[in-house]
DNA sequence: ACGATTTGCCTAATACCTTTAGGCAAATGC
DNA sequence: GCATTTGCCTAAAGGTATTAGGCAAATCGT
């Protein structure tokens, strides 16, 4: 028999597909395996196993979700910034939600350490440099923006403003506007 | 032999128990019936299944979390019915983060019209009593206020704020105090 | 070009979780 | 005290995860 070409690389890639299709929840190692159209063993000698497969989705995940702020940010400043940096996170969710759902996957110090969660960190660091806040405050806003961001997706995603006025989008242009509000007059 | 005294609510409430120990993802039927000591199909005459395990565990938090809200917001106004309420979510969710995972569990429409759920919607109005908002502004607070509190929540839990300076706790009053500023001017 | 080595994918086997079907015995009701 | 209901059981089938061990395809040295 021809060989498939299976690769760790391809692995985490079709695994953020199927995370899309199905939900990261569903993202399976028989699920993957079927996709190519191989055996499920055969998967073992790419993958240590499912949490590795859940790993290396939120690994791919997060680099991507920081090379597209990193490219939004670029040359923005202030509210701009922000509303640029939220937009990211929203869209990709909406777009990927299965691949968002995998970058909020836990993972342990070591690996997080490594992976594009911190270039997230310095983004939004990045964006308060139209802020002019000194630290603690900084850590505060970044915090903040954080908390803000990631709860607007996740409620949304989850279908908690689905059936209801106002639409989700005006909420979010009020709630990027008031954030811009807080962080300008932070004091 | 004896009977085991197996009730649906009482499957719900052990099922809760577990999820704070090992996780609302981990709670299994198969773990549930080794917990009561019984056989797993034994079970299936109390419940539907693993969803529906899930979803009565999610509906029991939602209730003890909207509980505990009510009572928190007794008597209080302003901004400190505006931190009553977010300590609720926090503290539950530090006190029994495998509930406050189950809360976050997506629920069917009818499911959800039926759940403490909606009782979380007036709470969150209710706090915004104290801040005299007309609508839709008091919609788009409503969620500002949810997006919030559930991402600093969620993060915190994740660990997001673990291993770094200043302690979450700074953070969380900090981000209570710009809501409320954030609430209070509106316009 | 060809044999030796590496490497990729396979089958077999084990273990766990889920769910349905059907049975016996304990509780309940007359 | 007997009949009915009901609670928990065993049996069985299907899916996922993981390990072990084998064969064949790709690769490499000569």
């Amino acid at each position: 028999m021809p060989r498939a070409g299976l690769t760790t690389e391809a692995l985490a890639i079709a695994g953020a597909e199927l995370a899309d299709e199905v939900g990261f929840e569903h993202v399976t190692v028989s699920a993957l395996a079927r996709r190519f159209g191989v055996s499920v063993p055969s998967l073992y000698s790419h993958l240590r196993g499912t949490e590795d497969l859940h790993t290396r989705i939120a690994l791919l995940a997060l680099e991507e979700l920081a090379d597209g702020a990193a490219e939004a940010l670029a040359g923005r400043a202030g509210p701009d910034a922000l509303a640029a940096l939220g937009d990211t996170y929203r869209d990709y969710a909406r777009e990927h939600p299965g691949r968002y759902a995998a970058a909020r996957h836990p993972l342990d110090a070591e690996t997080a350490a490594g992976s594009a969660g911190v270039r997230h960190a310095q983004l939004a660091r990045a964006v308060l440099r139209g802020y002019d806040l000194a630290e603690p405050d900084q850590t505060h806003a970044v915090r903040l923006m954080g908390s803000t961001f990631h709860g607007f997706v996740s409620l949304e995603l989850a279908g908690a403003f689905s059936h209801s006025e106002p639409d989700a989008q005006s909420s979010w242009a009020r709630i990027l506007d008031s954030l811009d509000h807080t962080l300008r007059s932070w004091a």
